[in-house]
DNA sequence: TTGACATTGTTCGTTTCTGTTCGAGTGCGT
DNA sequence: ACGCACTCGAACAGAAACGAACAATGTCAA
C-alpha cells in the first residue's frame, strides 16, 4: 500500500516515534509496529538509530526518554559541569489529566538545561493552589515557579496578584494572566484553544457542514476560549447558537447519559446539526459509541471532532482530534524560567501562545481522509490511517 | 532573458514539490514523477537540489519536510565560509524609525544562531510589502522571511493569507496576524503595546492624577492598541474620553503646531486633565518644549508620559518613556525562524508577545531622577519602576 | 546552420531498506 | 534445574531506490 501518508519514510517513522515518547514517556517496539504498521525489526533498527545519536534510551522491549543514566553515548547535550544549576518548582492542578504530558516536556527541557523540577500536585482551586506553591517557597533552594493556578473568580485574581508579588520569577503554564488583573512579572505559556477550535470548526465547514454543534465541558478552564470561538465561527456562518447544540459535555458521563445523549441526537436532527465538537475527547469516544450503538452513522450522519487528544485515537471509529502542544507548553515554560534566571531583569517579559494541531482522523469526513487532501489513493486500508495537518482550509 | 541559474521549468517542478510537501508532510519519487509527467531521475535531481539548500529533507524514495533529524547541512555548509546554515530574508516598512533597532535585534540574533538576513527595506503599504518580500523569495537561497508588513484592510488580509501561504516559514514581526483572517502557517513576536500604556496610565495613576488625555498618531499601527488600553484604564476611572484629550499627535508637527498645542493646554485647564500621554515620542519632546515655552511646569502642572523611547530621554525635562522591547523582537524573531527550519513541522506554532517597560524619568513623577537616568540607556533596565499594583478602583 | 551549453531521459551496476528466519540471551515460575 | 515466553540481533534475500555515465533533446548565439 502507497496511501499512509502517516509514515512512509523511515525519518516520518522515526520522528512519530519521537512523538510518542514526548507523549507516553516510553515507547514498546511491538506497539510501534502495530501503531506504523511496519516489522518489529524495522523498529528495533530505528530505536537503534535514534539511541546512537543520543536522542533516546533504548530499554529492554522498547525505548524510553533520554535518561541520564544512560552512558552508551555521549549525551548531546553539554549538561554543564554544574549538574542542577536551578531548582524549579512546579504546581499543577491534575496529576492524572492533561497536565502529565506538560509535566513531561517541563521534565525534558529541564533535563536539557541543567535544570530540576520539583512537582507538587493540587486541584482546580486557588486557594490549595496557593497552599502548593507556598510549601514550594519554603522548600530551601527553589529558584523559579511554574505554576498552573485557577485564575478564575476573585480568589483567582486575587491568587495572580500574590504570584506577581513573588521574590522568584514566576511563569504561568497553559494558563494567562485574567483580564483586569494588573501584572507586571508574571510570563506565561499557553496553548491557543480558541484557534485550536476554530481550526476544527472551519475543518468541519470545509467538509461541508453548514449546522455544527457544541458539546463542552462547563466545568473545565479549556471550554472558555474553545465556546467563544464557537460562537465567532457561527457568527460568521450566519447562524444563532440556539439553532444547534450547546451543551454541557460532562452529562456524556454518569447515570443518566444515555438519556441525555439521545437527546442530543434528537435536536440535531430537529436541527439540522450535522457536526458536532465534543470537549474533551473522552466525553467524546463515549459520544461516538452511543451514535454507533444507536444507529446514527458517524460521519456519514453525523460528524464529530473532538477537543484535545488523550484517547480519540481509540474511538471506533477513531476520532479527528484538535491535539494542543501539551509537552511543548512544558517545554517552553521551562526555557522561559531558565533564561528569566539567566538573563534577568534585562530580558523583556514573554508571553507565549502555542496553537494546537488537528488530527485528522475518520469520524469527521467520510473515507477518512480530507477533502483537503486530493490525492489518488487506492482507498483499501483496514489499518487506521492518521493524517496530520496543522490546520485546515 | 538567460540570466537564470536554472530554467522556468525546473523551479516550476520544485514549487510544485514544495506545494504537495505542505499538503501531505512528504512525496514519493514514483508519485512525484507520474503526477509531473518526468522521469524519476528527474525528480531526484530536484530533491537533491532543494536539499542541499536546507529546504527539506531527502530520505529513501522521497522527501519530506525539514525534519529536525536531518543532520546534513548543519554539519556542513561548502562555499559560505561554513558557518552560514541560513539565509533569512527581512522585510520592514522603515528603515530610518523604530525598525532599526528591531533589524539590529535581528542581525545579533542570526550572528549566533548561524545565519544571515537580507534586509529589504519597504513602505507602510501592503502593495510594496508583497512587492518586497517576493523580491526575497526570487532571491535564490532564502530560508525564511520576517516580515513587518501592513496587516489592515482588505490588502493587508490578503497580504496575509499570500503569506500564509509560502512555501517557506514566515515570522510576522511586530505583528500578529489580523482578527478575522484564518492562517494555519504564520508565527509572529510582537510587543504588547496595549500592557505598555496600561502601565505609563497606572504610573499616572499612581502619582495622583484623576484625568488623563492622549495624543497618539492615528497613522501608526500601534497607536490602535495603545488607545484601546487608554479607553480601558478611562472606563475603569469611571471616566469618558470626550471629558479630556484625544487628539492626533501628528499635528503637534508642521506649521499649524503651535496652535494646536496651545488648544491642546487650553482644553486640559478646562478639563481638569493633569497627565498627557503622548504617542510618539518624538512628538512629546515637541509637546513638552512647548509647554516649557508657555510656561506650563512639567511635570507639576501637567505630567507626560511618551509611548516609544527613542528620543524622550532628551527632552527638557527628560521624558518619561514606555520603551518597546525592540531588539527582542528582532532577536525573537529570528529565534522562532531558526527554530522552525531546524525543527519542521513537528514544533508547533508560536505567537510570542513581549511586554515594553516603563522608564520613569522627570516628566511624570515630581522630583523625578535626572541627570544620570538618561546617560547609559542599557543600565536604566534596573531603575525600571514597577507600576502600584493595588488601589486602582 | 553549427557548436557550446543546459536540461532531461535511459541504462545498469550498486546501495539501501525491509521482512523473515533462527539461534542466543534474559527473566520468571514451577 | 527446567521449560516457557519474550526479546534481541546477525544473517540472508528480495524489492526498490539510487546515481554515475552516457545518450538524447532543446536553447541560444555566432
Amino acid at each position: 500500500m502507497s496511501g499512509a501518508a502517516a509514515s512512509r519514510f523511515s525519518v516520518q517513522r522515526k520522528e512519530r516515534l519521537l512523538e510518542q515518547l514526548r507523549v507516553d514517556g516510553a515507547v514498546s517496539v511491538r506497539e510501534l509496529s502495530e501503531l506504523l504498521g511496519v516489522s518489529e525489526m524495522t523498529v528495533r533498527r530505528d530505536i537503534n538509530d535514534l539511541a546512537r545519536q543520543g536522542l533516546i534510551t533504548r530499554v529492554h522491549g522498547g525505548a524510553t526518554l533520554r535518561s541520564a543514566l544512560d552512558r552508551t553515548v555521549a549525551g548531546r547535550e553539554p549538561g554543564d559541569g554544574g549538574f542542577n544549576r536551578y531548582t524549579l518548582g512546579m504546581v499543577v492542578p491534575s496529576l492524572d489529566y492533561y497536565w502529565p504530558q506538560i509535566v513531561n516536556g517541563a521534565r525534558m527541557a529541564a533535563v536539557q538545561a541543567g535544570a530540576r523540577v520539583i512537582l507538587r500536585g493540587s486541584m482546580y482551586d486557588a486557594r490549595d493552589n496557593r497552599r502548593q506553591i507556598q510549601a514550594l517557597l519554603d522548600t530551601a533552594g527553589v529558584h523559579g515557579i511554574l505554576a498552573g493556578p485557577e485564575t478564575a473568580g476573585p480568589e483567582g485574581h486575587e491568587l495572580l496578584r500574590w504570584l506577581d508579588s513573588l521574590p522568584i520569577p514566576v511563569v504561568l503554564t497553559e494558563r494567562r494572566p485574567a483580564r483586569g488583573v494588573i501584572t507586571t512579572r508574571l510570563e506565561s505559556v499557553s496553548t491557543d484553544h480558541g484557534h485550536g477550535a476554530e481550526g476544527a470548526l472551519l475543518h468541519l465547514r470545509a467538509a461541508g457542514h453548514e449546522r455544527i454543534g457544541l458539546l463542552a465541558a462547563r466545568t473545565s478552564p479549556t471550554a472558555g476560549p474553545v465556546r467563544r470561538s464557537w460562537m465567532e465561527v457561527l457568527r460568521l456562518l450566519g447562524q444563532e447558537p440556539a439553532q444547534t447544540i450547546d451543551d454541557d459535555a460532562n452529562d456524556c458521563d454518569g447515570p443518566k447519559s444515555a438519556a441525555f445523549m439521545d437527546t442530543v441526537l434528537e435536536r440535531c436532527r430537529k436541527t439540522g446539526t450535522t457536526a458536532l465538537l465534543v470537549h474533551p475527547d473522552r466525553q467524546a469516544v463515549r459520544f461516538v459509541q452511543h451514535c454507533v450503538d444507536r444507529g446514527v452513522r458517524v460521519p456519514d450522519d453525523l460528524a464529530v471532532v473532538a477537543y484535545d487528544d488523550e484517547v480519540a485515537h481509540l474511538g471506533q471509529p477513531a476520532i479527528s482530534a484538535v491535539r494542543p502542544p501539551k509537552s511543548w507548553v512544558g517545554k517552553v515554560a521551562v526555557e522561559l524560567l531558565v533564561a528569566r534566571l539567566e538573563e534577568g531583569a534585562a530580558r523583556p517579559l514573554h508571553h507565549v501562545q502555542l496553537e494546537p494541531e488537528l488530527i485528522v482522523r475518520d469520524s469527521s469526513v467520510p473515507g477518512g481522509r480530507g477533502a483537503d487532501a486530493d490525492r489518488a489513493a487506492p482507498a483499501e486500508a483496514s489499518v487506521t490511517t492518521e493524517v496530520t495537518t496543522k490546520g485546515t482550509v
